[in-house]
RNA sequence: GGAGAGGUGGGUGAGUGGCUGAAACCAACAGUUUGCUAAACUGUCGUAGGGGUAACCCUACCGGGGGUUCGAAUCCCCCCCUCUCCGCCA
């Protein structure tokens, strides 16, 4: 969330900036500003009232030492009296303090000051293009008829077995599947990544923390016997190793990364969006987070965006990348790039990364933090993106590279398919 | 799942009702000494909230939450976690 020092200093332009995300702000911040000051009205009583009731609590002591009983239990009644007084500023404080985490929540993350305005996905920037939009024959499939053709891919398996959107790889496929991790993971790690694997599913604390409670709770599936929630991406139990964390500067930049399944919901899509790999349920991906320090995060976010179009390049994949608008983005995020790769039968661009810093959005929910140069704790910026998710590269790998003899695998993934046709 | 033991600051570990936010040691940091390194010595050394122009002061936190008491790291209750043994099991 944002800092409550933020919030309180630069008022006006956190409105002003938060109408880039099509969020009006006005309202909510002046409550969140007005609970703020009574919360610190009630702490300082707290704080005044327990002060006095310590001091009282060291004098009965002291005359209970030397004997002076009469004049001990005289004070006692003094304390009853504070007692209750504490015990009720304690409540109100809670009830503030609840009140003001609630509205805090709502506020999404400020945009980055080169975010541009907008509603939606056509409003966003593309800033680079890249690779040559293939010429298929007349007679191209799209990706799930090839996949039928080749015996790749179980849709109607995995329906019966689980339901819409839990998709079983066969042969060919799930091979092509175990390079692509094997793949992504081993460029992150020569990248400089340490190579993680996660739980799949994690507590409360930690879906608070990076963001997907208390907001997004309908998009993850959640267990509730143990209450659990299957992770929707590998940055939640990434970015939550860190939780609670101070890091020592020289730490810093700490690189993650990690293959996980992802499981999302997706209530609400229909229609051709989910048609075959377009969205799925379950699905693969490997995640690449970093931690740094707050001067250094957009320089580390191009790095990132370098490094994901490096992956599609030896793909051999034409790619394009976008700068999301207000509109676009998500709640934590301050700037994201969206990396999208051209499906060639479908003709269409299918987002397979997306990069974002989310600054100390998610690092001041989760207190992670790090020593600056002068002892004091500062907290720290993170970032994350996909590198890669797999059912779309697969979707744009199957149907850009077919043809009459099969379907070609990228030079790039040859020591890991075994096979360098799908026939 | 059953039985027992235990959870204290970055680490080890004292502390069973009253200046204990917490001894001591180690680690870390700064300085002195030193040709350099090491050693030795001196000092600093938790986090958060609040108040004050400031020096500084107050408050909370010893796994989490309640309770007893004028006063709780210390006593009581519930929960969580770790370890050991047994059972079960990929």
């Amino acid at each position: 969330m944002i800092e409550m020092q933020v919030i309180r200093a630069q008022t006006a332009d956190v409105v002003e900036r938060l109408k880039v995300k099509n969020f009006d702000a006005a309202e909510i911040i002046d409550r969140i500003l007005e609970v703020d000051g009574e919360r610190r009205k009630t702490q300082k009583s707290l704080d005044d009232t327990l002060a006095e009731s310590n001091q009282l609590a060291r004098d009965i002591g002291a005359l209970f030492k030397s004997g002076k009983r009469d004049e001990a239990e005289q004070m006692k009644e003094r304390t009853a009296l504070l007692k209750q007084q504490v015990k009720a500023l304690q409540e109100i404080l809670e009830t503030l303090t609840a009140e003001q985490d609630k509205l805090l929540v709502q506020l999404p993350n400020l945009p980055h000051a080169s975010v541009p305005q907008g509603k939606s996905a056509e409003d966003n920037d593309i800033v680079h293009s890249e690779g040559e939009v293939p010429v298929l024959v007349p007679d191209a499939m799209p990706h799930w008829e090839l996949a039928k053709k080749y015996d790749l891919i179980d849709f109607e398996c995995g329906t019966r077995i689980t339901g819409a959107g839990f998709p079983v790889y066969k042969g060919k496929g799930a091979r092509l599947q175990r390079a692509l991790i094997g793949f992504f993971l081993d460029s992150a790690v020569e990248a400089g990544y340490t190579e993680y694997q996660p739980p799949l599913l994690v507590n409360e604390a930690s879906a608070y923390a990076t963001g997907q409670l208390p907001d997004k709770e309908g998009q993850m599936y959640h267990v509730q016997l143990d209450n659990l929630y299957l992770i929707p991406t590998a940055e939640v139990p990434v970015t939550n190793f860190f939780r609670d964390m101070i890091l020592r500067q020289e730490d810093l930049p700490v690189k993650s990364t990690a293959y996980s399944a992802c499981f999302r919901r997706e209530a609400g899509s229909y229609g051709k969006d989910v048609r075959g790999l377009n969205r799925l349920h379950q699905f693969d991906k490997v995640e690449v987070v970093q931690i740094t320090h707050p001067d250094k995060s957009y320089d580390t976010l191009e790095d990132m965006v370098k490094y994901v179009s490096g992956l599609l390049r030896k793909l051999e994949l034409p790619f394009r990348i976008a700068r999301l608008c207000g509109g676009d983005m998500s709640f934590a995020s301050a700037l994201t790039f969206d990396m999208e790769v051209y499906s060639a039968a479908q003709q269409r661009w299918l987002e397979v990364s997306s990069i974002s810093n989310f600054e100390t959005f998610q690092s001041n929910r989760m207190k992670l933090r790090f020593r600056g140069e002068d002892g004091k704790t500062i907290l720290a910026h993170t970032l994350n993106g996909s590198a890669l998710a797999l059912p779309r590269i697969v979707a744009a790998l199957l149907e850009n590279n077919q043809s009459p003899e099969g379907i070609r695998i990228p030079k790039a993934l040859l020591p890991y398919t075994g096979f360098e046709v799908i026939v």
